[in-house]
Parts: structure tokens; C-alpha cells; sequence
DNA sequence: ATGGTAGATAGC
DNA sequence: GAATGCTATCTACCAT
């Protein structure tokens, strides 16, 4: 049997479509993922509609499956998702989703060999040679051992712990669909709850409709205008003599220019793809296109500007004011840096005053800027001579060694709460196994000889800020709803949605106190801000 | 020809 | 004692 033979693949479908009711858990509803195989989504970039129409028909079924499954309330809200101009290309519920999940938790890899979907796929012989590679990275990927030489196509590798095992198809749907749910459900009560990660794994599982609909939504570009900002990128480059403008604007162009043709879709809209578990520290990662990585208006004077609502529509635009130092004041705890915010103060003009030695009221403008390179540099453990470079390049600001070491200086003395954490996981011994964990209990390891002192300040700090961004994404899929709106865009710390100018001031209120509130359930001890408006583009 | 990686650079 | 981090994408380069 082959991907061509649909008829094939129809019987495949059922079969799967039995074999996931006999094996149905809680657990396995939330593992619902888009799955399409990267040489499909190259052919998908042409017409979505034209791949693998037995994998589609596959999708259906599934798709049936999850939407009656009485398990999942909470996936419902996808049904209306996957009726629209975008749905997810391939959706099924399998291990795939789950398995990611307890991987970004920096749980041990599950002990199932493989998903259900792809086992049968395989055994079913109907994967081809790109298929089979991605599901060889797959098993690699989650089981940490090497795939076993004697596989070839048509057989199955089932790893139950110890070894490998090659099962005829009969035996793979007898055997998973009994040890899957055996599995899943042990990982549960035994794995996640003892270890401090449901909070973290529930979150993931709540937030995954706002996802879907975010990529279904995609946020409309105004193609011809990002076309004209392009030329003008071109036309630059073929003018100027400056070899170092020339690096920027290849970049720019190499980078960009194509995203019109290649990206915007029919109507008028790009849809990036979105992985809430795509990074280790919980932040969001995007791609074709990344929209996370957009220039900004001054290095791309207009680009944002191309960004759009659709007609009669708006923009509300809203993003976290300095929340990786409010984290961090939580998190450490700093007493000062707490202070700092509760008071309404301005953590920059903090630094600069004990550098300068004076009252905050009397810190210049260059002292400010000065004290706010020390503040974003410093604060996860960079060094002195580092120091130099960084203020050098984003900041245009010239120091010599003695003045990055007193800049240091300056900075800890400030805050020293931030001084004892970083001590404190200064002292871990890399020499073993460390943990370093977020708010929700999100765990990152550093195995032995692998430590990260860096990494190990700056997980917990941007994985909390995600996770307090990602409850308001959830909070905020409903309620936008509610006005007519949706969100369309996250940046990290940004939110960008399109709503109906009628209720653009009611969405921007909701927008920014659901955020706040948000956020302040992950980070109790420190106030947040959101600033927040209203704008017809990105860029205003 | 294709695959994997290093380095530069865009964002936060 | 010292040590920014997390990404995606492009080009250049080397290996198969």
C-alpha cells in the first residue's frame, strides 16, 4: 500500500479511528498536534489542498473522533477552527504532542517507542523515504537511543523500556493500544504530579485552542505596500558604497523581500506557524515566516507599517513594560528591585544614581541609558569585558574596562538580591545532574558537565514571563471573542489583536488587564504593567 | 546534489 | 572566579 492508494489509506483510517476509541484516554484527547512532514509542507506552500489526500482523509476521521470524544470539553472550541479558511493541515490526536510536552517539562523521554499514528503508518508500509527519516528522528528524538539497524520499512520498533521489538502490525495494535494507555496514564499520576509539573503540563493543554486559532486567524499584510519597502531596500543597495550598509541591507533583503510571494496568502492574510512548546524555556517559537523576528521601524523604516487590521477593523497592540526585571525581582527575591516597582520608580534611574552618586532626580539622559544597558546586561550574568561590546553595539556607548567593572559594581550594589541568586546558583556543582525550574514548575536540566550559569539565571526568569503570557493568551481567546475579536500575533511579550473598530476601546481595556492579571498570578510580589493601544498597523 | 553545521543577524 | 539567555533564517563551508 502506498501514500497514492486512497482507498488504502480510507481502511487505514478506520482502523486507526478503532484503535484510538479502544484506546481512548484524557490524555491522549489532549494529545491533539498538526502534523505535516516537511517535504509536505513544502508541497503545502503551493496548495494545501493537493498533499497527501490519504493522510487528509486520515485527518478527517480523526478529527471526527476527537470532536465526539466525550473526554475533551475543552477541545471543542477547535471545531469551528478546523471548518475555517486555514484548518491545520493534518490534525489526529496522537502521542506526538504529549510526548513534546513532558520533553519541554525536562521530564526522561517517555517509555513508548513510538506513536500509534506512526506506527501504523509504517506498518502499513505508506511511509515514504522523507517519512520515514522524520519518524527515525522522532523515536531518536524522544527515546535518546539509537535506532536499531535491523528496522527496515514495513516492520515496527517498539521500545518498552529495555529494548526494542519489531511487531507485525496485528501485534503494534494489540500491544499500544492497551501499553499506551498504560503508559500515558502512569506518566500522569506517577510522573507529572510528583514532580511538581502538572500546573505547567494543565497550562499547555488549556492554551493549545488559543494557538490553533491564532494560526487559523494569521494577520492581514498589505502586500503590495511590503513590496514597495523592498524596492526601496534594493534600490539602496545598488546606490550605496557603504560595504557595512550593503551587509544590512542583504540581510533585509535576503531575509524579507520574498515574504509577500512566498507567504501571503489568498486572502490577503500571512499564518505563520506557532510552537508553544518549540523552546526550552517556554517561549513560543515561530517560523515560516517568523513573525517574532519582523525588523523594527528603525531598522526597517515602513515593514511594521504593513501589518494590518482588516477593513473595519483595528489593531489593539499591547505588550509587558520591563517584565523580564519584574520577574527577576520576584523570582530572586530582590527586596530593592521589588521596591523599585511598588513604589513607581524607575529601576534605571536607580542604577544610574548609585553609579553617579546623586538623587534619582538629578540622573541625566546619557546616565539613564547607561543604567539600563547595566540593568538588561547584568541582570543574567554577564560579564565586564562582554559588558563593553554589548553597550558598544546597542547602545553607542564607549567604556573602557575599569567603567564596565564599575557598572557591574553599581548594578549589584543596587539590587542586592539579584547578587545573592546569582551566588547562589553560581555555587551549583556542575560536575552533576542540576534542575532549574519556573513558576508553574516547568523544569529545564543541565545534565552533569553540561551546566549553564547563564542559562540557569535566565530560564526560570523567561520561562515565568511565558507562562504568565501564556495564561492570558487563554484567558484571552474567549473573551475576545465575546467583542468579536481574536488574537492574531504574540511576540514574547507582545499581543497583537484585530477587533471591530466599534469595540476597539473595550478590547484594549480587556486586553491589557487580562495581561496584567495574568501574569500577576505567576509574579504575586511585584506590580505589572501593560501598555497598551489602539492603532490601524503595527508600526503606530 | 544533498546534508549538517558555524557564524552572522533579525526579534524578544 | 567567571559566565546574558531564548529563538529562525540566511550564507558559507565541509562532508558525503
Amino acid at each position: 500500500m502506498s501514500v497514492r492508494d486512497p482507498a488504502a489509506l480510507q481502511a487505514a483510517a478506520a482502523a486507526l479511528a478503532d484503535d484510538l476509541a479502544a484506546a481512548a484516554t484524557p490524555l491522549l484527547g489532549v494529545a491533539l498536534a498538526p502534523v505535516l512532514l516537511p517535504n509536505e509542507r513544502r508541497e503545502a506552500a503551493h496548495d494545501p489542498r493537493r498533499v497527501r489526500p490519504g493522510l487528509l482523509a486520515l485527518a478527517t476521521e480523526a478529527r471526527t473522533f476527537v470532536l465526539d470524544c466525550p473526554y475533551l470539553p475543552d477541545l471543542r472550541p477547535l471545531a469551528p477552527v478546523l471548518a475555517g479558511p486555514r484548518p491545520p493541515y493534518v490534525v489526529f490526536p496522537d502521542a506526538h504532542f504529549y510526548l513534546t510536552v513532558l520533553a519541554r517539562l525536562g521530564l526522561a523521554p517517555p517509555r513508548l517507542g513510538c506513536t500509534r499514528t506512526a506506527a501504523l503508518l509504517l506498518a502499513e508500509g505508506t511511509l515514504a523515504r522523507d517519512d520515514e527519516l522524520e519518524f527515525h528522528n522522532l523515536v531518536e528524538r524522544y527515546l535518546k537511543r539509537p535506532f536499531p539497524a535491523r528496522w527496515k520499512q514495513g516492520q515496527i520498533a517498539l521500545f518498552d523500556g529495555r529494548e526494542y521489538l519489531d511487531w507485525d502490525r496485528g501485534a503494534v495494535l494489540a500491544h499500544t493500544a492497551g501499553r499506551a494507555t498504560e503508559l500515558l496514564r502512569a506518566m500522569t499520576h506517577d510522573h507529572l504530579r510528583p514532580r511538581g509539573m502538572s500546573r505547567a503540563f494543565e497550562l499547555e493543554c488549556k492554551l493549545l485552542p488559543a494557538v490553533v486559532a491564532m494560526e487559523s486567524a494569521g494577520v492581514a499584510v498589505d502586500g503590495a505596500r511590503f513590496a514597495a519597502v523592498a524596492d526601496g531596500w534594493r534600490r539602496e543597495r545598488e546606490a550605496t558604497a557603504d560595504p557595512e550598509r550593503q551587509a544590512q541591507l542583504d540581510k533585509l533583503i535576503t531575509s524579507y523581500a520574498n515574504w509577500p510571494r512566498d507567504y501571503i496568502e489568498k486572502d490577503g492574510r500571512m499564518r505563520p506557524h506557532l510552537d508553544p512548546l518549540g523552546t526550552d524555556s517556554g517561549r513560543f517559537a515561530c517560523s515560516r515566516p517568523n513573525l517574532q523576528q519582523v525588523p523594527s521601524e528603525y531598522k526597517a523604516p515602513g515593514l511594521r507599517a504593513c501589518f494590518r487590521a482588516a477593513p473595519g477593523h483595528t489593531l489593539v497592540i499591547a505588550d509587558y513594560a520591563q517584565i523580564e526585571l519584574r520577574v527577576a525581582a520576584h523570582l530572586a527575591p530582590c527586596a530593592a528591585l521589588r521596591e523599585v516597582f511598588r513604589a513607581g520608580r524607575d529601576p534605571h534611574r536607580a542604577t544610574a544614581a548609585t553609579l553617579a552618586r546623586k538623587p534619582e532626580a538629578e540622573v541625566t539622559p546619557h546616565e539613564r541609558k547607561l543604567a539600563k544597558a547595566i540593568n538588561f546586561g547584568f541582570l543574567f550574568g554577564m560579564g565586564a569585558e562582554r559588558f563593553r561590546d554589548y553597550a558598544q553595539t546597542h547602545y553607542d556607548l564607549a567604556l573602557d574596562l575599569a567603567a564596565a567593572e564599575r557598572a557591574r559594581e553599581a548594578f549589584f550594589s543596587t539590587f542586592p538580591g539579584i547578587a545573592a541568586w546569582h551566588r547562589r546558583v553560581g555555587a551549583m556543582s556542575p560536575r552533576e545532574d542540576n534542575f532549574v525550574r519556573t513558576t508553574l514548575g516547568r523544569r529545564k536540566r543541565f545534565p552533569a558537565g553540561h551546566f549553564s550559569f547563564n542559562a540557569a539565571l535566565n530560564i526560570p526568569v523567561q520561562g515565568t514571563a511565558a507562562e504568565g503570557f501564556k495564561k492570558a493568551m487563554t484567558a484571552l481567546h474567549p473573551a475576545l471573542a465575546e467583542l468579536g475579536g481574536r488574537g492574531v500575533l504574540c511576540v514574547h511579550d507582545e499581543y497583537l489583536a484585530e477587533v471591530p473598530e466599534t469595540h476597539a476601546e473595550a478590547a484594549r481595556t480587556l486586553v491589557q488587564q487580562t495581561m496584567q492579571a495574568a501574569m500577576a498570578e505567576v509574579v504575586p510580589s511585584v506590580p505589572i504593567a501593560v501598555d497598551s493601544r489602539v492603532a490601524p498597523s503595527w508600526a503606530e
